[in-house]
Order: structure tokens, then sequence, then C-alpha cells
RNA sequence: CGGGGCGUAGCGCAGCCUGGUAGCGCACACGGUUCGGGACCGUGGGGUCGAAGGUUCAAAUCCUUUCGCCCCGACCA
């Protein structure tokens, strides 16, 4: 391809609304352009990498045995009200009623449609495992869409679906597909992690993220640092410190043995978070426990409940809400952080005094804690009365439904899967997610078949998506310097770029038209800086800028003794090579970038 | 939805406080000189100052309303 045919409009400058780097350089690079809030048009170089994406997938996917479909973006209620998704999933859904009045919604992922379909052609055991998938545009209407193709409104994503008689083919599935989307991340060239994850809302069994390590990522990520597991900060689970000890009893195991100490009030004039508390009454964190009311709603109206967590911890509301509908039974609706007035009211205090000691009101339903409360001893509480704190405040002092897991993992805890090793925090882009969905869509939707014994069973299901634009984005995150992007040679636009610097010295002009013919013929997918008038450095920043792995220098000096360069983007190493060797020494140089990429980056390790 | 910020030429911005000719850099067009790391000279085109209403002789500027965008938070297959 020419490059004075290709709409490439690069810019000198960072847009004003870009914050993060893959945001300033697809703008830059001219890879795309904003229409609305988180929604973009792809121009032809971020599409051509958007298709390449894809194309890995694809390729990666039929190989492992799925089907490529496509759905419709636009799909009726009544499927989403059958899967019960209608009413749950919330504004982040985007509706709209057609000319007769009848409501759709434009897809933000498409199991009711996959389910609504196997059910109708599926009928037999015979006909299963079956594995669909489709790459195609989705829409969420996010509360806050930001950082350009990161997190998008509209993005286009690879979603596909699993249907099994069984649960054990099920899981072979799963894990055909993990190791599927291993393949794929590490063909695009990224260096990512498979962290354990929550199921949201999605739902379903059990569940895995692909994250891309990324200091912009949005998600937290648990690591061990000497067994492999990872797991998001959501989903990790922390080791209750030694004993386990639910009813309480044992004090002698205490970290630290001291006799319990009466309670005792003390003033903390304005002093309303544990950091203040803290410095103010010279302890350490590890020494308070925090109370923290969160508010409810069910059938019966709104409720508050209590949660006790040691002051260095946080609150993982995910969690939270688990331990609310599975033990408490609580079928919560919105868990949110209480208002002033509900605090007020079961605290009887302004917000910042709360603690367990007196807790009382209509709406107040319990107090839990954490693990890691049960075994403190002499702590300090917010003593539910304005500009007071408790001393010397144990366990016999208050009433406590339970102890859960209800604090997100930090950094130094243990691992919770081999106990020797201590949790790192790593910040990630998810870019795929897997989920077990078992029974949740076919039973909700009668997605039934007959099994070998003749009996009517509904199809256990999986589900596996990807995010391809987000996917061209988290690359993006991983490869820059400040000149700009170092694409990952098997996803760049163009994988050559040939850079006659002077368009008006025909010796130049035709050395550089030759080497892309050349290139052109052997297979390489290379672009022609055929630009008149741009400057030699204009053709440099542009080519910098765009990020294409290999380029070759036509320029006047190096040609008068027969030469030309073949620079690697990513070193920036450059070779002197006679003309007539130009074309293969890139072929090989650039069939050496595609094949390198990924290895440097060992998987999970 | 809460808090903060911003809407002036395609992009980046100044002008607004203190009302009176809409400006700068880049980009774009034409002519010329340049041509290995974002060249230079000259000429030129391009703006309902986000929108509506108000105050005023006069509004980009002051007031009100509204829309859009960005950041932080809550939220999120």
């Amino acid at each position: 391809m020419r490059y004075s045919k290709l709409l490439i409009p690069t810019l000198k400058e960072d847009p004003a609304e870009a914050e993060v780097i893959s945001h300033k350089l697809m703008v830059r690079a001219g890879m795309i352009r904003k229409v609305a809030a988180g929604i973009y048009t792809y121009l032809p170089l971020g599409w051509r990498t958007v298709r390449k994406v894809a194309e890995i997938i694809r390729q990666e996917m039929d190989g492992a045995g799925a089907q490529e479909i496509m759905m419709p973006a636009v799909q009726p209620a009544d499927l989403w009200i059958q899967s019960g998704r209608w009413d749950f999933y919330g504004k982040e859904l985007l509706r709209f009623k057609d000319r007769h009045d009848n409501e759709f919604c434009i897809a933000p992922t498409a199991e009711e449609v996959i389910t609504d379909l196997a059910k109708r052609e599926v009928k037999s055991y015979r006909q299963l495992p079956m594995n669909l998938y489709q790459i195609q545009t989705k829409f969420r209407d996010e509360i806050r869409p930001r950082f350009g193709l990161m997190r998008g409104r509209e993005f286009i994503m690879k979603d596909a679906y699993s249907f099994h008689k069984d649960v054990k083919s099920a899981e072979e599935e799963y894990w055909n597909m993990y190791e599927t989307y291993k393949r794929i991340f590490t063909r695009c060239g990224l260096d990512f992690r498979a962290v354990e994850a929550d199921t949201g809302n999605i739902g379903g069994s059990f569940s895995h993220e692909f994250m891309v390590l990324a200091e912009t990522g949005e998600d937290f990520i648990a690591s061990c640092d000497s067994c492999d597991y990872a797991a998001n900060v959501e989903k990790a689970e922390c080791r209750p410190p030694e004993p386990i000890d639910p009813s309480r009893q044992p004090r002698e195991m205490l970290e630290e043995e001291v006799a319990e100490l009466p309670i005792e009030e003390v003033s903390t004039p304005g002093k309303k978070t544990v950091e203040e508390v803290a410095e103010f009454l010279h302890v350490p964190l590890k020494k308070i426990v925090k109370t923290l009311i969160y508010k409810f709603t069910e059938s019966s109206g709104d409720k508050a409940v209590a949660v006790l967590v040691r002051g260095d911890h946080e609150v993982n509301e995910i969690k939270l809400k688990k331990v609310l509908t599975e033990f408490l039974w609580h079928k919560e609706q919105e868990l949110i952080l209480a208002d002033k007035e509900t605090v007020e009211e079961v605290t009887n205090a302004p917000p910042g005094f709360a603690g367990p000691v007196g807790l009382k009101g209509p709406t107040w339903v319990a107090t839990i804690a954490d693990h890691a409360v049960a075994n403190m001893s002499n702590f300090i509480t917010g003593a539910n009365e304005a500009d007071t704190h408790f001393k010397n405040v144990n366990i016999r002092d208050f009433m406590v439904a339970g102890y859960f897991d209800l604090r997100k993992i930090t950094p130094g805890d243990p691992c919770p899967k081999c106990g020797t090793g201590k949790i790192e925090i790593f910040k990630g882009i998810e870019v795929g997610h897997i989920f077990m969905l078992r029974t949740k869509y076919s039973e909700a939707m009668k997605c039934t078949f007959l099994d070998e014994d003749g009996a009517e069973k509904p199809m256990i299901m999986g589900c596996y998506g990807i995010g391809v634009s987000r996917t061209a984005a988290a690359a993006i995150e991983q490869n820059n310097d400040k000149n700009g992007i170092i694409w990952p040679a098997p996803i760049a636009p163009y994988e050559v770029i040939v850079l006659p610097l002077n368009m008006k010295n025909e010796a130049i002009k035709n050395a550089a038209q030759e080497i892309y013919e050349e290139l052109k013929k052997a297979g390489v997918e290379v672009l022609l800086d055929n630009r008149e008038d741009v400057s030699a450095g204009n053709k440099f920043k542009d080519a910098d800028l765009i990020g294409f792995p290999v380029s070759v220098v036509v320029g006047e000096k190096n040609l008068k003794d027969g030469f030309v360069e073949v620079k690697r983007r990513s070193t920036g190493e450059a070779l002197k090579v006679p003309v007539s060797e130009a074309a293969r020494k890139t072929g090989e140089i650039i069939d050496e970038e595609k094949s390198t990429v990924g290895r440097k980056r060992p998987f999970n390790s």
C-alpha cells in the first residue's frame, strides 16, 4: 500500500481529552477518532490491527474446534426476560422500542440469543459438545467510559458459548479454551497472566480472567511469589489467621497474649478516619477495628449491616455480597455504604464514630466480622458517640453474627493456595474472561437435550469472551516509548514501512519502489511512504509514532554506495544492507520479529 | 449519580477577571528555497466563540438555563 492513498491523520500533539498512553497514541497515530463518549471510528490503520487480532483469534478458535457464527446486535426483550436479565442488568443495557412499541436492547453479550438457538436446533446428546463464537460489536452503556478503547461503550468482542451434555465435557472445554486463550494472547505479543476471577453479572460457577500487566490497568491482581496462584483481588480469598476459630473461644492462641483489659472511653475530637484515630492515640492501624455500616434493600425494606475489619484492611464488597446472600440469607439489592441518616440511626452518632458496641435501630440486622478481627484483643473502636472512641474493646463486649472472609487481600498476606508464599499485587487490563456457566441460562430458558438414557436434561454451558479492541489498546499500553507505539509484529497494521527520504531524487524513488514491490511479492505487509514534499524528519517521526516493526530507510548517502538501512522499531538496531539484499534481509527480520513474539515472556512465571 | 475541570478554526491553546476590531502555533492551499530526525520565506482560505434565553447602545467576555466532553469516586461480562 502507498502511504499517500491511506487516511493516516497523525498528530504532533497529544489530544487534550486523552489520559492514558494507548488512547493518546492511537489518536495521534491516526488509528481512531472519537464520535461520542466511548464510541469510536476505526481508521484504516486502527482497523487493520483490530482485524489482525481478530484473525489470530479466529485461527485459534477454529483450531480449537469452535465454529464462527454471527448473531444480531439488536435483540428482543423477551429473550432477556426469559433469562431474567432484563430486570437484573440495569442501566448498562441500552434499551429502546421499535415502531410497534416492542422492546429491544443492543446486546452487551449474547447468552440469550445463543441459548435460544441451541434450544431450538439441538435436541440430542449426539450433537454435543458444540462451541459457537462470533466477533462482533457490543454495546454497554458504561457509567463512565474512559481511556479510549480500554473502556468504550461500543467495542468489539469475541464471544464464544459452548454446550455440553455433562459437567465433565464442559470442564474439558473450559480448559481447552484456557489453553486457547494463552495461545491467542501469546501470539498477540502480550505479557499476561490468567487469574482466578469473580463471575459477576454473567454468573456461573468458576472463572478465569486473562490480564495484561500494565500500570494503567483498572483491575488488581493478587499473585503469589512462590507458587502459581494468581487471582483478581475481587476474588482472592484471604487465609484466616491461625487458628481458624469460628466459635471465638480459645484465647490462648492469640498472637499477642494479653489479659483483656476493662473497656475505656477516650475523647477523640474530630478524629473520624482510622488514620486520624491511630495517629491521635499513637497506636498502629492494626489495633483498631473499623466498623462500616452497609445498607441494602430487600423485600421488607432497607436494612443495614455492620461490618468489622481490622484498621489496616479494606472491605471487599463482592465477598460481603456473597456472605449476605449465602450465609445470612439476605437477597440484597444494591449494596452500598450507608448514608449519613442510616449511620446516625444505627449508631446514634455522626459518621466516623461507629463501633460494634451498642448498635441498634430497626434497620440494623447484624454485625459480622472479618476473620482477622477474631484474633484481636484490647482494640479500639468507635463509641457510637460523637468525638469518642473506646479503648480495650474485646469480643466479649458485643455480639457478632459470624466471622467471614470479608476483606481485600493485601500485599504480604500469605498465599491462600500454598500458604508459604507472600502475595504481591499487580495492576492488569482484563482482555479475556472464561466462565463455567453450567445451567444458569439453559435452565432459565429451558434449553434441554435428550441424553443417552432418554432423559431430558438442561445443557451444561460455558462462555468465553475476549475484548478484541481492548486487546489492541492493551498491546500499546505494554509496548511504547517516547516516540510512539512499538507494535508486536503479529498485530502491527503493516509489518514494514519503506521510507524514501527524498521523493524528488529519482534513484531513491526507484530503489524504494523496487524494494517495496519485492517485499509485496514475498507476501510481506508493506507500506511505501511515497509522500512527496514531506521531509525525512516527518517520515521518521510518523513511522516511529505508528510503530511499524521494521523500516527500510532509503536515503541519499547510503544509496550512493548501493546501501539502504533496515531498522527495527523495538531495539532501534539498524543494519546497512545492499539494495539487492534489502527485501530478503527485511523479510528475515520481520519473520524473526513475528516468531519471537511472546517467547521472551514465559506464561505465569 | 456525587465532587472537580473544560467547551473559541481540523488539532493544541490565548483572549473572559476589567464588555467595544476574534487572535497565536501547528495543520491545510498556492509559489519559491530546502530534503537523514517534526525546515524556511511569502501569500491565502477557514470561526453561528457548544446551545438557548437574559442584562446592555454593545456580549466570546456578565447572569440564568441547558447540552457535550474530560478527570476523581461509586459502578462494571
